[in-house]
DNA sequence: TCAATAGTGTCTTTGAGACACTATCGC
DNA sequence: GCGATAGTGTCTCAAAGACACTATTGA
């Protein structure tokens, strides 16, 4: 907090920039939206918005996310939401300057997108598929995969490692899952994110190992198309933190 | 992003806060600064100050950083900042509405501070002071531990609990001492941070074991006043993690 | 009975925790 | 020699990696 009068210096325009995911048939995914307005119009960008002046980043971060997926914060298990870092580069928005707080989302099961008021259009995209495009602008990825607005493909890449990390060392995969959920269920949680598999063996020993992780109910699942045996069914534990971290496979 | 016109909305301030640390004495350390302009008048405060138009938050704080300490970002080993989070409460500031994104630096061996133009006084506080002040004001501390202006006790509370769980899988000790160092001067630095010493054996393995963690010299420092053996020096490796993690003591 | 998925058991290896022991310094 | 600090060795135990094996379902 600086001393120094306010009235000698510029304003900024605050926004929240979201990038909401998902697991969508198996696949780890973002919500993006087609911008309708310049700059960038046509082009596809994270859902974000102004921030108001009764309202704090957060607030208005669970607004945006509310106005583009219809995820409501209370009620039942409402997503998650929290913070991820601050953009500010003076040239990342051609109109003014603009400072965004990036936030990262999640929830299971979000409902298709409805685009905003100024946007074209809003869907899922396949993660992996944005960041080969970001990454390498000609790469192996279908020819519609787009690449992103302002400074989004930043922003995406931070907060993909943000997700990726967090899953080692704390319970945020539940967050991807519905209640009940089955044990594989939560597996190709890790699967999606990390494009891995952990060792079905070892993944089962750490979950049901850590405390309070998952609590079992008595009822089993119904099998998937393939068939099957049916799995036992589990709800979120209270567990925040898993301690050692459940590591990513050395590959 | 959003697509709305940015002339229906409010300007912001923008400033950044630094939680800026060392080791002294033993002791981990936070420099304050104490305000000599309303709001907070005579109060303690991390220091900071407005972001200017051409430059983003991390320059910015880069920018405060030297004018408070006389740490250059470049040169020799200028020492570590990084982001730390956003604070942007509708009345954090009294004055007007003010969005502060807050970083953490710290350095080896910073000089003591000298006050920028609108403060009066500035200088080293020990972290666990302020932190037992902040959790119970009437807390075992010296008398003249002081509270802390605006939301700064939220910062620093947030600003030590990232630095703490970062000793834990990064090589971020090595910014707390200065080249050469000796592996007890290292092991100091998580003494200091943790409040618990690692045992002295298990740290050397670890360190040692980590691939390019420290960088052994052929010379040996002095013994300190005490006496003793005299210890090898070594100097910073390019490792960034640490896998598996050095975890504090489970007490 | 077969394919597919869920779930169990166990051998091996890695590495942390604890702690005893040795080495080198100033005095 | 002694006290103090630096550094080594080693026993034990917790837990991950790898992978073979069994169980339950639908077709």
């Amino acid at each position: 907090m600086s001393t120094n009068d306010s009235e000698t210096h510029p304003p900024f325009a605050v926004t929240v920039d979201l990038a909401v995911f998902t697991i969508r048939d198996g696949a780890f995914s973002v919500l993006l939206v087609e911008r309708g307005v310049e700059p960038y119009a046509g082009s596809w960008a994270l859902p974000g918005g102004f921030v108001e002046p009764d309202e704090d980043a957060e607030a208005a971060a669970w607004r945006e996310l509310h106005e583009e997926t219809g995820v409501e914060r209370f009620g039942r298990h409402g997503g998650h939401l929290e913070q991820l870092r601050t953009y500010s580069a003076p040239g990342r928005d051609p109109r003014m300057r603009v400072v965004s707080v990036a936030h990262v989302a999640f929830a299971p099961d979000l409902p298709e997108p409805h685009p905003g008021s100024d946007a074209a259009g809003a869907r899922w995209w396949a993660v992996d598929d944005l960041l080969v495009r970001t990454t390498d602008p000609e790469g192996e990825v279908a020819a519609d995969v787009p690449r992103l607005a302002f400074d989004h493909a930043e922003i995406l890449r931070d907060a993909v490692e943000r997700i990726r990390a967090k899953l080692e060392y704390t319970t945020l995969a539940l967050e991807f899952v519905a209640e009940p959920f089955t044990l594989p269920e939560l597996r190709r949680v890790y699967t999606a994110v990390w494009g891995t598999a952990p060792d079905l063996g070892n993944f089962r020993r750490k979950v049901l190992g850590t405390d309070d992780f998952v609590v079992p109910t008595e009822t089993h699942g119904t099998p998937s198309e393939a068939g099957g045996r049916r799995a036992l069914l589990y709800r979120r534990g209270a567990a925040a933190s898993i301690s050692p971290p459940m590591l990513r496979a050395t590959g």
